[in-house]
DNA sequence: AATTGTAATTGATTAATGTCAAACCACAGA
DNA sequence: TCTGTGGTTTGACATTAATCAATTACAATT
C-alpha cells in the first residue's frame, strides 16, 4: 500500500470509530491491487470474500437476469462496496467491474466480520454506513415507481448540477449508454429524453450539460429531499 | 402490554443478543396502542419517534410523489419497521398505515438510539437486520428493472405458493390493487397479466390462486435466489 | 489521411403499460 | 331484501418505452 493510503482509508466514516489495534490487523490482511479497465472483479452469486475499498478509478455495480443487464450503481474513491454482503457472509447480488484502471484495497471477509465481532466501534459504524445505503436504495425504488424516465433524467441533471457546485454548465460524469442503465431506460430513449428536456432550458453538447433556468426545469422534475436528498 | 407480548419481541433476533437490563429498560419506555383500519401511523417527511413493532395486525408502508403513491411493502406480526430513520434519527422515507386493526409496540427513538450506543449485542443484531433489509431491496431493484410486469407477477406467485408450503392451491395475502401497487403496476394492468398466466397453468377464482405445474410457470418466471431469495 | 470500433443519434415500428369509462361483483349495513 | 360502496374486470384508447435498423460522430490506431 502507498503511504498516503492507508491514513485516507482510517478516514473513512466506516472506519474512523474502531481501535487503532483492530484497524491495524485489517490492514495486515489487507491485499492491494491494481486492475486495468473491463475487468469482472466479483460475479453475482459468488461468495463474498473480500471487502472492496476503491482508491483510485471507477467501478461499475451491475445486476443480471436472463441475458438482460442493469446499472446499479457507481463507486468512486475512496468508498467500499458490497459491505452488507460481507458481514453477512453471503453471496453477491450484484457483479463489480472495472470502467477504468483501479486500484483496490481489499479485506478479507472473515477478517472484518471477526473484527466486527470483537470491535463496537466498527460494528457501529457498520450500522450508520448500511443504515444510509439502506436509505439511499429506497430512494432509488420511489424514483423507478414514482417517476417517468423523463423526470428520472430531469431529477438527475438537478442533482448532477448541485454535486457540481451550481455552476450553469457541467459535465456527465459516465457514457450515455451507463446512464441510461442507471436510469432505468434505453440509450435510445435516454437520447430522445435529453431532446425533451431542450423546452425546459436544458442545452446538451456532447457530454457537456447547461442548465439556463434550474427553476425551469424544477417545474418537470418537482425534486424532493425525499427522493434526491443525500443521505439526510 | 399483555403478559405474552414481552417474551415474543424478546424473541426477535433484533432484541435476542442484548442485555436483559437494557431490552427491560427498553420496554418500560415503551408504549402500547391498538389502531383502527386506515390510520396513517407515519407521514412520510416526518421525524421518525418511535421504532415501530408489530404485535398483531397488518401495516402497509406507502411511498408518494406528486400526487402518485406506491406501495413499498406489507408488514405482519411480529417484525419491526421504520429501523434505518430510527438509529440514524432521520426522518421517514415512507408512510405508513394500518390496514386492519392493529396492535403496535412503539419504542421511543431516542431510547433505542441510546441503547444502540451502549449494547454491543444490539447494535450488531441492528447490523445483521439492517443488512437484510438492505440486500432486500436490492433484490425489489433488480426485480423491478429486470423484468417485466408479467415475469414479476409469475415470480410473486411461486413465492407465495412456497410459502404456502408448496401446495397447489393458496390464497392471496392481500387486496388485488395492493399487489399491482406493490409489483409496480395497476390494478387494471394486473387483471390482465393474471389472465396471460392462464397458458401457464395459473387459474383464479377471486383471491384463490391454483398453479397446475409449477415447472410451467417456471418456464416463463425463471426465478432465482439472487432476486426471488429470502435473506439467505 | 484512411480505417476501425464503439458510442450516440435518428426514424420507423412494435410492445408494454397506463388511463379512462363503464360494467360487474361482493359484501356490509340499513 | 334492498342498496350503497368499493374492489375488480373489461374494453377502447393514449402514452410511454423498447426494439430494430440505419446513420452519424468520434476517438484510437494504422
Amino acid at each position: 500500500m502507498r503511504p498516503e493510503e492507508q491514513p485516507v482509508i482510517r478516514s473513512l466514516p466506516l472506519f474512523q470509530q474502531m481501535t487503532e489495534d483492530n484497524f491495524d490487523r485489517l490492514m495486515r490482511g489487507a491485499y492491494v491491487q491494481s486492475f486495468p479497465p473491463q475487468v469482472e472483479l466479483i460475479t453475482e452469486g459468488d461468495p463474498c470474500d473480500f471487502l472492496h475499498i476503491v482508491v483510485d478509478g471507477e467501478v461499475e455495480l451491475v445486476a443480471t437476469w436472463c441475458g438482460r443487464e442493469t446499472t446499479m450503481g457507481i463507486v468512486r474513491p475512496v468508498s467500499t462496496f458490497i459491505l452488507a454482503a460481507a458481514v453477512k457472509d453471503a453471496v453477491c447480488l450484484m457483479s463489480a467491474r472495472t470502467l477504468e484502471k483501479t486500484r483496490l484495497v481489499l479485506l478479507p471477509a472473515i477478517d472484518v466480520r471477526e473484527v466486527f465481532e470483537i470491535d463496537n466501534g466498527f460494528s457501529r459504524a457498520v450500522v450508520t454506513e448500511l443504515a444510509v445505503a439502506y436509505r439511499g436504495v429506497i430512494r432509488n425504488t420511489k424514483n423507478l415507481k414514482l417517476r417517468s424516465s423523463l423526470e428520472r433524467l430531469a431529477n438527475y441533471l438537478l442533482s448532477q448540477k448541485n454535486l457540481a457546485g451550481g455552476a450553469k454548465s457541467f459535465e456527465l460524469v459516465m457514457e450515455k449508454r451507463r446512464l441510461a442503465s442507471l436510469l432505468g431506460m434505453t440509450p435510445e430513449n435516454l437520447s430522445r429524453a435529453i431532446k425533451a428536456l431542450r423546452p425546459y432550458g436544458v442545452k446538451v453538447d456532447g457530454n457537456c450539460i447547461e442548465i439556463v433556468d434550474s427553476s425551469d426545469l424544477e417545474r418537470l422534475a418537482k425534486p424532493t429531499h425525499l427522493i434526491d436528498g443525500n443521505g439526510i
